[in-house]
DNA sequence: TTTGCAATATACAGACCTGTCTGTTATAGT
DNA sequence: ACTATAACAGACAGGTCTGTATATTGCAAA
């Protein structure tokens, strides 16, 4: 028995699970370029020649951890309760107050892949743009479900709060924000 | 005559402009962390021993990058003909459209610095806090002068909506972004 | 048992980083 | 003319960075 485990590189492999972890850990907290490789084997506990048998480099460890955010992120929204396209976007929005409310937050970690990233071709600044244009049409869908006149316009609205709340969130007053949040979604789509 | 120039350390120093002007663009175009003294002292044509004199670390550099921005920004509003207030607010938000059309654009450098610096003691996160607080109560006056219920609220909410589409115009479609300036100001003022 | 693979530890190359230091040149005030 | 200042050029120390190489250990399948 036992099944079939990892030839060549097994994507759940035990010493690639905690470099990914810690990695993630590291760069959110401290920002990746201030991020070695030397400190991450070292608190993930693993030998530098393996790190490299998992990743080709170090930007591709800061893709995996981008797209890995990422479908964190789509999981949780596909996990939300089905409900009404308005009930859908509030909940999608109020997710921002749940990252705040848990603390340590250090601010949306695409945006702060992205200040440290000018190349827009490179896979980093790709996987980005995929989180974006997912998210923006996420909500698209929905105001275009809930009757918006003007969904893309509404959306682009909606990701630009979010953004925004989640820097504020970061570096202004982070108790305010789940107030602001609910606030916004109802100035932004009411009466329309 | 020639007037009295330049006891000690000399704010207008030619060195040091060229030193802040160069810092500035390299700092905006590659990131912080990414962009070392070297290069900096290179492209100004400064020796090394001239930067150490005008600027103690580069993490004071850093600081007066970012105040320096703060201080244009702030000018920059503070020239904008007198008009009412909601003409004031409709101006400065419309700042926003002039930054992105301009090209060239690689987000706030604020929120990208804030991105680089995680210690919220350190001189540049303090820095970008000045820079956040000038911002909004700004535009919290101008709202309680015409007459906003919750102006504070309302300036909370224009200042998520300026960082979020001053990131929309970095890592999203920056034509799109003037169109949605007007249209976030009409909703989140006309509606409250 | 034998073979193959994943992981270990460690050393190294070559580049780059910040910051210090020495020494020279030019200019401007007294 | 003399002195102080600011800039220049460049070497250097000590550390860190990414990525490669070497050599060894443990385990699991055939």
């Amino acid at each position: 028995m036992k099944a079939k485990i990892s030839r060549s590189h097994p994507e759940a492999s035990p010493a690639r699970r905690r470099l990914l972890d810690t990695a993630t850990r590291l760069f959110y907290e401290g920002g990746i370029h201030a991020v070695g490789i030397d400190r991450i084997i070292a608190e993930a506990g693993v030998a530098k020649a393996t790190f490299y048998n998992h990743f080709p480099s170090k930007d591709e460890l800061v893709v995996a951890y981008i797209e890995e955010q990422d479908r964190l992120g789509r999981a949780a929204v596909a996990a939300l309760p089905k409900q009404s396209p308005r009930k859908m976007i509030a909940a999608i929005m109020g997710r921002i107050s749940g990252a705040v409310v848990a603390g340590g937050w250090r601010g949306c970690p695409f945006l702060n892949a992205a200040a440290e990233y000018p190349d827009p071709t490179s896979l980093v600044r790709r996987a980005i743009d995929a989180r974006r244009v997912w998210y923006h049409d996420s909500l698209r869908d929905l105001l275009a479900a809930d009757g918006d006149p003007s969904p893309s316009v509404t959306a682009s609205l909606l990701v630009a709060v979010s953004d925004g709340l989640l820097e504020s969130a970061y570096l202004d007053n982070p108790e305010t924000v789940p107030a602001l949040v609910r606030e916004a979604v109802a100035r932004l789509l009411d009466r329309r």
